[in-house]
DNA sequence: GTCTATATCTAGATAGAC
DNA sequence: GTCTATCTAGATATAGAC
């Protein structure tokens, strides 16, 4: 066991321990106490990897943006005509987010630091809103049969409808009193794409 | 000047001073000295008008969703032909919160306690979402010419698209990075909406 | 590099004068 | 009801031994 690979053991150890005590009780509310006592090293060890509290923040949430929380759309969902891939595409990503609990407080997290770590919610754009956008606009680009004439736009609107569920459902915990059904919205939503296709036929033979 | 007066006064000085401070820096971030301080009272008049500091953030987060942020759709926004009246709308809504930086700091902070206060996002979705919503469905039903079979999904759907323009945009400072043509998602989500009901039209003669 | 022990400060909350 | 002054706990950060 080399020195390096210790010091990364550590660095590795005492991230995971901060990325729990912050998903769990924000910024200000997350004590580097419980952050060496959940990560299993002693506070001057934290330290001495990392400069000060907002460091190891910037460091974690930055870290988990690139290499988790990604959603990736998978090729088996993209695949097939769209009126089959669309509703597969939308139930997968509001199911991501509705159960997975870290998913959620990280969210949580970015948003209600955003005013006052505003390049972290820049990385959080960078690395997870945008490569979801790029990869719904390509869904939608694959598929002419739409016929879009703003494909970003489009975009745009359906993964924003996907994410408002998400907001409001689970992060904000409106299904207790004001249950939206997902299947009436998946269906809602293909049935606008799919007559909106024929239109845009009708209007451009 | 009574007492009752004098009290009153004083209620709500604090409760002005604690929503600066709790928009300022957070739940946790916020020192009841602070409060106090911007208050103009002491610190011990702020104990004896409120029990404790959840206390006070819970009466005021409660006071603010129910008199303060709430989205009216005006009446001549909404009248004439829905090609005029939906881009008005929508503009509307996204100007409202992009203009707003409070609007925006109190979304971040109801988001950002929602895991710890579950019952105060539930507030905000009770006094905020719910009646957007309900707005929304009520001016797409009395919009019969729109033709939709779900207009509580299709609500859904056109609020929560703007809602990603002004999370994505302006809460997460998204508009440094990846700027979004609010004319261009405007105009898409219109002619998604012409275009779904004219083939609602054609489907059902 | 890592720990025990500690310095320093600020937090939430209150006692007691008026 | 309101203030000055204060209590106590827990926060960030570090000194110094190993």
């Amino acid at each position: 066991m080399t020195l390096a690979l210790t010091k990364t053991d550590k660095a590795t150890q005492i991230l995971n321990g901060a990325l729990q005590e912050f998903l769990a009780h924000g910024y200000a509310g997350t004590s580097m106490d419980r952050v060496a006592a959940t990560a299993g090293v002693s506070k001057p060890t934290v330290y001495n990897h990392f400069q000060d509290k907002e460091g190891l923040f910037r460091a974690l949430v930055q870290k988990i943006a690139r290499e988790r929380f990604q959603i990736k759309f998978k090729a088996e969902i993209l695949s097939g005509p769209l009126e089959e891939s669309l509703p597969r595409l939308l139930a997968s990503m509001v199911n991501t987010i509705s159960d997975d609990d870290d998913y959620q407080d990280f969210v949580r997290l970015v948003i209600g630091e955003s005013g006052r770590f505003p390049e972290l919610s820049r990385t959080f754009v960078t690395y997870l809103v945008r490569p979801g956008l790029q990869q719904m606009q390509d869904y939608l680009e694959q598929h002419p049969e739409f016929g879009f004439a703003d494909s970003q736009a489009i975009a745009q609107i359906i993964l924003g409808s996907a994410v408002y569920m998400c907001l409001t459902q689970y992060i904000l915990h409106g299904h207790d009193i004001m249950p939206l059904s997902k299947e009436n919205y998946i269906e809602a939503m293909t049935r606008l794409m799919l007559n909106s296709a024929l239109s845009e036929a009708i209007q451009r033979p």
